[in-house]
DNA sequence: CGTTTATTATATCAATTAGATACTATCAAT
DNA sequence: ATTGATAGTATCTAATTGATATAATAAACG
């Protein structure tokens, strides 16, 4: 494990603009962050407790739920690590690409249906970020935020339609080549 | 976590052309594998001990060396995971994206500096996929895995080009827009 | 208005994973 | 002969996953 807490930096980029309680965290995360940044909601308050701990976070009791904001060391770390270049490209595991890998160990049928599957999830998907592409201008003209969030939307489109092609140019050659 | 130990199929499917020690089994993720399902190495000993009590695999001394193979009940393992349709789609965690999606509390020039990087890791990400197609299309005629493999790196060559794409259209995009 | 369901809010945990580190033996290069 | 690389195996800490649990409040329903 990378002995780098990168949660962190992502529960201090949502405090940036405005002070949260963690379940509203989880409901940012699920709405936008989750596309390109998974995070399990069993690690929004350890995260959190750590972050209070080491002074970049801190918590006011409000209406009997905690709203947490960013202190002025939070907002320093969040700089400096927002002004890192990323070394490396994404980690990712594609469970579909994994058994392909292994499918001459199967009938080829077998193999046309996870990728008819696959196009199916990935049209849902296209779906999805097309929509929020969508709401995004309809709603957010004015914020700051649009443009960034504009530009991670449309990478998930445009790789999603990528993704969308070869699996139907593969699916295509599948069934042409056993006949 | 999943309680599924998914790497152990990732492992049995390694095993299902060919006995391989550890070390072998290493390299052969750093070669392949590793492009869509990152195996850590601290792993791979821990699950082969699994599989060994589990009898989906058994260890044979060898010159010093533990060569490991599929057993009966390992090979039914592996085809039955291979049948199931994966239901979702990769997990994913990009860290440039989630910079992104924090940028307007920096300098638009530190963004474009990301980007461009990200653009110089794809370039090269592309070099080494289209490497793979080649040699691959050069030495593995014969082998029943041939049609396979190259699926899967043609999915990262398609994937791999749409993100190159919107990367430097995204450059072109930030320089103009705050001259 | 009482009951049921959903939402809000917080928390814990076992299993898995990541990636570093350690150790030993053999082989290749100098 | 020495040094560095490869082959081979192993352990460990920190982080993460995703399930599960609990409780209070709000919304929906009969």
């Amino acid at each position: 494990m990378a002995k780098q807490n990168r949660t962190r930096f992502a529960l201090l980029g949502l405090l940036a603009s405005e002070s949260l309680t963690g379940y509203e965290m989880k409901k940012k995360i699920d709405g936008s962050l989750n596309h390109f940044w998974k995070i399990s909601f069993g690690q929004i308050y350890p995260t959190l407790n750590v972050l209070v701990e080491a002074g970049e976070v801190e918590g006011e009791e409000e209406n009997g739920s905690t709203r947490y904001k960013l202190t002025e060391a939070g907002r320093m770390a969040l700089t400096d690590w927002l002004r890192q270049v990323p070394e490396e490209l994404p980690v990712q595991k594609n469970e579909l690409l994994l058994k392909l890998f292994f499918s001459r160990h199967e009938d080829h049928r077998e193999t046309i249906k996870k990728l008819e599957k696959h196009e199916q999830l990935l049209t849902a998907r296209l779906k999805v970020y097309q929509q929020i592409e969508s709401s995004l201008m309809e709603s957010c003209g004015s914020s700051p935020d649009l443009t960034y969030w504009l530009l991670t939307v449309r990478h998930g489109i445009a790789v999603t339609k990528a993704g969308l092609d070869w699996c139907r140019q593969s699916i295509t050659f599948m069934k042409e080549w056993k006949r």
